[in-house]
DNA sequence: GTAATAGTGTCTATTAGACACTATTCG
DNA sequence: CGAATAGTGTCTAATAGACACTATTAC
């Protein structure tokens, strides 16, 4: 297998100098899929947003077809921004999912990705021409292909990025009292298991005090201190 | 996934009733790019694999285009393969890289991977046909495009699965010694900051003994007990 | 014997868990 | 005042680091 001489088909690469060789072979659609995840803070729980698919009574989550030489990131985005309304998310990649019989119409892989933001950016959700539904990950509904592992992934990931830091995705805005981070990382966790002693330990050094109180917030107690996350200008 | 016969592009569109979505948009040429790492026991550091580039002076990680109803690990299996005569790895995926300009020729997606493997997989570099060079991954040479990036994730993503596990990808076979695993992880750390009471106290309750005795080893010291990694046959 | 490597127990320093105690506000 | 929430110090248990000591081999 060491020695060939001829460049065949196999021969090619990326690394060669002419583009027609790219041409050769028939390219897979490239789509993105997105699970869009919010927390919801009274039932303490990560939700993620499915979409009814309008030719069968299936779930999907949203996602559409790469264009031409569009990023993911912004295809990511303007598939939020056309189909949910959504502005200002963060994605990230998760995975590809290239299995060639996932999509039984046509050759298609899709890059998984996921996509965090605060209750009030789904508040479009039921205007928007799509159906849409909120399901809890944790007991997740029925989703077309890979989605489950999609949804797997993506619940996988921001829970394991808020173990170590102080609401890495910006659920909260710049300010914020240590309870409010708690039951935001509660929520995201799925469950609580650090009390208010430990939590204020594992984040107190990752996160700057700026001496304010928090305004009265209509409950009794003393006011809370408002904290902000270190590296962070205000 | 054998050799099926290929369909030209325009048969693809007979596959399917709706996949009329799919081709309203052109697509990307998608590409694999892979960082082959080694380990270097003697120097104690990580290695990459590097190919010349025939035409220009120029480095870069092999790659490949995706061809038809390919999976992407079957194509860094072949790419693997044919080019450099390695077999037996096991990929992992680690990112896409999306830039539309990053190659200057075409709209090219990559999907970078990595694989570990051990030195002697790479015993037929030499022989092959084409130019390879075995780089230290924190001295890296010159490398092409977005190459640097992959090398970088690909050395974060190996590092960290060897702080938490022992030897998960395989670098020494099913039954070994505490001070082979030692220094199979300092090799792939670069370093070494655990003395061996500390490693062989954070990798116990991850091994199980044999009891059996490691076979003479030509130097001096009383023989070592084997292990083998928990969950794992014989 | 000495030098070299392997395995175990122990002492100590650091960290993590639990919670008592004080502080501040609302009603 | 009592109930509720916030912040701090302290006691203790578990964990991590250092290393003394014994065991076994080659020379």
């Amino acid at each position: 297998m060491g020695d060939n001489a001829i460049p065949d088909a196999d021969e090619i690469s990326i690394l060669g100098p002419s583009d027609k060789k790219a041409h050769r072979f028939p390219r897979p659609t490239v789509a993105v899929d997105i699970a869009l995840l919010t927390i919801d803070t009274d039932r303490q729980q990560l939700l993620v947003v499915e979409m009814a698919r309008d030719d069968t009574g299936k779930w999907a989550l949203p996602g559409r077809f790469l264009r031409e030489r569009e990023t993911l990131a912004v295809a990511v985005e303007r598939c939020l921004a056309d189909k949910l309304s959504v502005h200002g998310i963060r994605p990230h990649q998760l995975a590809v999912f290239d299995d060639p019989d996932r999509d039984d119409r046509d050759w298609v892989i899709s890059v998984a990705h996921v996509a965090v933001v605060r209750p009030e950016q789904l508040e479009s959700l039921g205007s928007g021409s799509a159906e849409t539904r909120l399901v809890p990950v944790d007991r997740p509904g029925e989703l077309v292909w890979d989605h489950p592992a999609i949804v797997r992934l993506a619940k996988e990931y921001v829970r394991s990025r808020y173990e170590a830091e102080p609401d890495p995705d910006r659920l909260l805005g710049p300010r914020f009292t240590l309870s409010e981070l708690q039951r935001v990382h509660e929520a995201v966790a799925g469950h609580s298991d650090l009390s208010r002693f430990a939590f204020r330990r594992l984040m107190k050094d990752q996160l700057v005090a700026t001496g304010d109180l928090n305004e009265p917030t209509g409950s009794r107690g003393r006011p809370a201190e408002l904290f902000r996350r270190k590296r962070d200008r205000s």
